[in-house]
DNA sequence: GGAACTTTGTTTGATTATGGAATAAGGTTC
DNA sequence: GAACCTTATTCCATAATCAAACAAAGTTCC
């Protein structure tokens, strides 16, 4: 969450983000529903969408369909006003990409990077490959890059920006991401939780009538991001959604990293079902091996991606009464085993009341793939398109 | 959260909002600071607050002590602009009071009611009860009752205001609160779920600083409120918080009014402990005499007060994760048992990892008998003092 | 084909909100 | 008592906004 900005940009006055959100978010194409929507009268909107087009950032594409009357000037957000580098940081593979200002993204690298490394080699690494794809297209390379907005597969502090107590990222403890890769590219720079920009991502590519959403990241380890009231939630230290170390129903006593026993992390998580296939004497190199075997009907790795969907569905029972969230979208590499996902949902319909499921929706991400760096992007663009810039 | 407004009531401009708020959360108490606070210009902010003191909703109330210089004139929120009635809707026995614009209570009266005699005559003698507190109080008579606001102990919905399978509340399912009152009274009235409003009484009353609260209400029933960013959160249909029928890690498979075996409401809530005793051989007429006898050391009543404290802490622990509050509180007539709090508090330490608790306050209200009031208070100011209105 | 109506967009002058600078008022400090 | 500091007020210039009239570009229906 935190910044640093080496070469900050402009800021936009309130009142031009009173035009620019609803412009941004599809509320209103044209200067009529621009006025409708904010309330300010038809001449206030024209002077302020002038000033914008002056500025560049809102161009006009042509007409809209008429309604019965003089059809409208469709106005849009010059989406290729800048580009944003979006990075998802993974423990042995990075994904790095561009997104351009309407959200979008317009190319993307996936390279292999052991994050065990350090913060240094890694960041140098990753500001490298950020640079040659916006070298790599004739376009983008006319293009300022506003910044760099970063997934890390760890907690980040909202006090301070840092790194903290990361457990899968050895040599990173404590580490102001921000500020180093800042201090590397010079251009600002925004740091959070992986799971947190999935969540995001997955919400603001999605269905935003939904203010509501819980993001699960099954994948070697669990994370999971809050989606409150339409914007992200990680609480005053930065570290809510965190539930690697809940305690597992009727858990089997398997020793956690935390010190504990029967946590969700070490019981359900890609790495814990790993292990527990070698603990049966089935060598699979990684999860992705294991949800092939469940998908040939192996019995053992079916069984065991079944139990660790309904441990994982046991916990988010307790997580929809709570918290009663429009959404559930259960993502990261164990999302793709059907079984897995089987079993989270028929744990959750089993355990929570009619009241709570009814109208919550439960899914896998729309774009699996995307949604982390996509998620990156929407929480830069968010940010730079509010009063506090970047 | 639904409202009819019989009698609607000015609204507040969304300049006068910025000068007002400050005044309100105590964030400032001059004209210089409210200029500092809100960054408006010094001649914006005392044209503002003439206006207010014009309206009468701002008094100055003499000199403030020198910084140094010229000292500043007090200026403060009139808290006799108006007041507002507030229920506390209970199974068989509800509690009304009258709260000043300050959100003070001014006056209160608890009486023996029983919530199945049906929403007309309840709400019939609820609104009689009000209008002798307002007659009671020479000063009272004076001023203007802006509005009802009243806590229910059951769901509401928050898409039409409606109570929703209230299983504490016989006759009133699917009843609306707010048009029915609304309609007896002729003033404004909004309605919540009882535990929401207990968490909204206790921050609002207590620390603003920690703006991430969840407040739990162990009373015949277990309820709670959660408080996210500032602001009450109840989901998008009003129902989050309710956490009655989560899952109990080994929990005796109790059943439960809901269909399943083992929630937390039919093992650790007032009722489920009375039963419990009974079952025991032990008569016991309700809850309080159960936490008195564990006061005198029973062996009975102690164990099952702390295993309902362990279980519920047990849940806790998984919200704390998820949500990560800045602040929990043990609210409702069990937190008046040391047993059942030191249960909970236990629990919660252990299963949570360190940097879950570690900024943690977990803490019993400070006005328990008044939260609810107070927060159904809070809920209606907060609304009158927003762009919203009543 | 044309009159009547609709919706969208622009122009104009009046109104309102706000900011800035100068000034006054009422203190403290040394 | 001189110098300085904080708070409040006044007055005027400027910026933002609105309301209303008007123009532009459609549709509808006889």
């Amino acid at each position: 969450m935190a910044s640093r900005s080496p070469a900050s940009y402009e800021r936009f006055s309130a009142q031009n983000l009173v035009v620019l959100a609803p412009l941004r978010a599809g509320l209103a194409d044209s200067k009529a529903e621009l006025a409708k929507l904010t309330g300010l009268s038809p001449s206030t909107v024209a002077a302020r969408v002038d000033e914008l087009i002056g500025l560049g950032h809102v161009v006009e594409v042509g007409d809209g369909v008429s309604r019965g009357g003089r059809r409208p000037r469709r106005l849009a957000l010059r989406r290729d006003a800048g580009i944003v580098g979006c990075v998802d940081l993974g423990i042995d593979r990075t994904s790095i990409g561009l997104v351009d200002f309407s959200g979008e993204l317009v190319s993307r690298s996936d390279i292999h990077l052991d994050i065990a490394e350090g913060p240094d080699r890694v960041l140098g690494r990753v500001w490298d490959e950020c640079q040659k794809l916006v070298a790599a297209d004739e376009r983008h390379a006319r293009l300022f890059l506003r910044g760099l907005s970063v997934g890390v597969p760890g907690p980040v502090s909202r006090v301070d920006g840092r790194v903290i107590a990361p457990s899968r990222m050895p040599g990173w403890n404590g580490v102001d991401v921000a500020r180093l890769l800042g201090d590397i590219s010079g251009v600002p720079v925004l740091v959070n939780n992986d799971a947190n920009l999935m969540a995001l991502g997955e919400f603001a590519s999605g269905d935003r009538s939904q203010p509501d959403q819980v993001f699960v990241k099954a994948g070697s380890g669990i994370g999971c991001g809050i989606i409150a009231r339409g914007e992200l939630f990680v609480g005053s230290r930065g570290a809510a959604g965190d539930i690697s170390h809940v305690a597992v129903l009727d858990a089997a006593p398997v020793p956690c990293s935390c010190g504990r026993v029967g946590c969700l992390d070490a019981l359900a998580s890609g790495n814990a079902l790993v292990r527990e296939m070698q603990n049966s004497g089935r060598e699979v190199p990684n999860v992705e091996a294991m949800i092939a075997l469940a998908r040939d009907a192996d019995p053992v790795a079916t069984r065991l991606l079944r139990e660790a969907g309904t441990m994982t569905g046991g916990v988010l029972a307790t997580i929809v009464n709570f918290f009663n969230p429009d959404r559930l979208v259960i993502g990261g590499v164990l999302s793709q085993s059907e079984v897995f996902v089987a079993g989270v949902r028929s744990t959750l319909y089993a355990e929570c009341l009619p009241m709570a499921t009814g109208d919550l929706t439960i899914a896998t991400p729309a774009r699996p793939d995307d949604c982390g760096l996509l998620g990156a992007g929407t929480a830069f663009l968010d940010r730079m398109f509010s009063e506090q810039g970047v």
